[in-house]
DNA sequence: GTCTATACCCCGATAGAC
DNA sequence: GTCTATCGGGGTATAGAC
């Protein structure tokens, strides 16, 4: 009664790997079972949806992980907020260089492939970015920020990001990720206003 | 020898239609001939060297499509940069919503689904993307930004619309997009510099 | 050059023994 | 609850008639 739940981690932490590196639609669930060293049979044990479901499962669970990640990355109220953006966008370009220029963000290549595709899985990407466009936006909120424009500046902050993810994954280089924390310094800047 | 010509471009044609939609993965060689109107064997008599040959010439011609539309874009030389740039935005907002949130960018999903698993097209969108930010940061100098700011500037111009468009597509909302056209002119102002 | 048939493999999903 | 075998279908790619 507790050794079930390792298989069904393993299942859903071996599919978040995979669908990040290469997508959904080229991920197969024998492959998933194989990498989480589980029996084949278990995966529509656990997911009696069967991939759509574990698919749903996945986002949900790696947006989650992603949220708690922008948390503690502008968790002090007092930083000037375009620095600690800049400082987000620094850090991301790093991660992306170590994680050899895979997919630092886990639902990104998902999202694209199932937005006119898959309704269920394109809600559940919607959600997951609503929840960290929220979560920034009240980091920014607090920093002085009208509430209204905080959202919209904290929604094209993580549109920056992501676009700077893709192009800098396509040329196997982080200058479009560093180039982008200037850029997203002066979105942040701009929404603050003259006073700022 | 004219109408062989047609075959050939149909089945491009085809192709780039659904890799936008559904990317390059989850679109079947069966798929794109059907949506051709071409007999299956006429796939492989074009392109030998399969899936892998097509994709990458989808890549190329439709990314040299879109470098048209963005000089077409950013053709005068008169405009001011920044409120040019929130224009384009804007357009790619409508865009999006007469696309019925399909993708406007045809080669972002495949981009992110061959960045870690084929080598080749991963080239491929490089070069598109390349030439695309070579393109806009030509008009941002010739506006009269630094060669090298102009550059970066135009990198996280077009990540911030690729971004974007995937906030966009998953929310079925132009919202994301509407707003990245202010944050879009501010990044533009600050590598303007004080004196723009 | 055009088109059909097919080889061979892996897909998602299920049945049912254990 | 665990695991295997298999189903029906679709995947890429090729052979070869026309």
């Amino acid at each position: 009664m507790r050794t079930t739940g390792d298989t069904r981690q393993r299942i859903v932490t071996a599919a978040t790997e995979l669908f990040r590196r290469q997508g959904y639609a080229a991920t197969g669930m024998k492959q998933i079972v194989a990498a989480a060293g589980a029996p084949y049979g278990s995966a529509y044990h656990f997911f009696p949806g069967g991939k759509g479901q574990l698919g749903e499962e996945v986002i949900h669970t790696s947006g989650a992980a992603y949220l708690e990640l922008i948390g503690s990355m502008f968790a002090d109220p007092e930083a000037d907020p375009a620095a600690a953006t800049a400082a987000a966008f620094t850090g991301a370009a790093e991660t992306l260089r170590e994680l050899d220029f895979t997919d630092p963000c886990p639902i990104a290549t998902v999202a694209l492939e199932v937005a006119s595709t898959h309704e269920a899985l394109r809600r559940a990407t919607a959600d997951v970015f609503a929840s960290w466009v929220e979560a920034l936006a009240g980091f920014y909120a607090g920093a002085g920020i009208e509430a209204e424009s905080a959202r919209d500046t904290a929604g094209s902050v993580i549109a920056l990001l992501e676009g700077a993810f893709m192009l800098g994954r396509a040329a196997h280089d982080t200058a479009p990720v560093l180039a982008a924390a200037r850029a997203s310094a002066a979105i942040v800047r701009d929404a603050l206003g003259p006073a700022g």
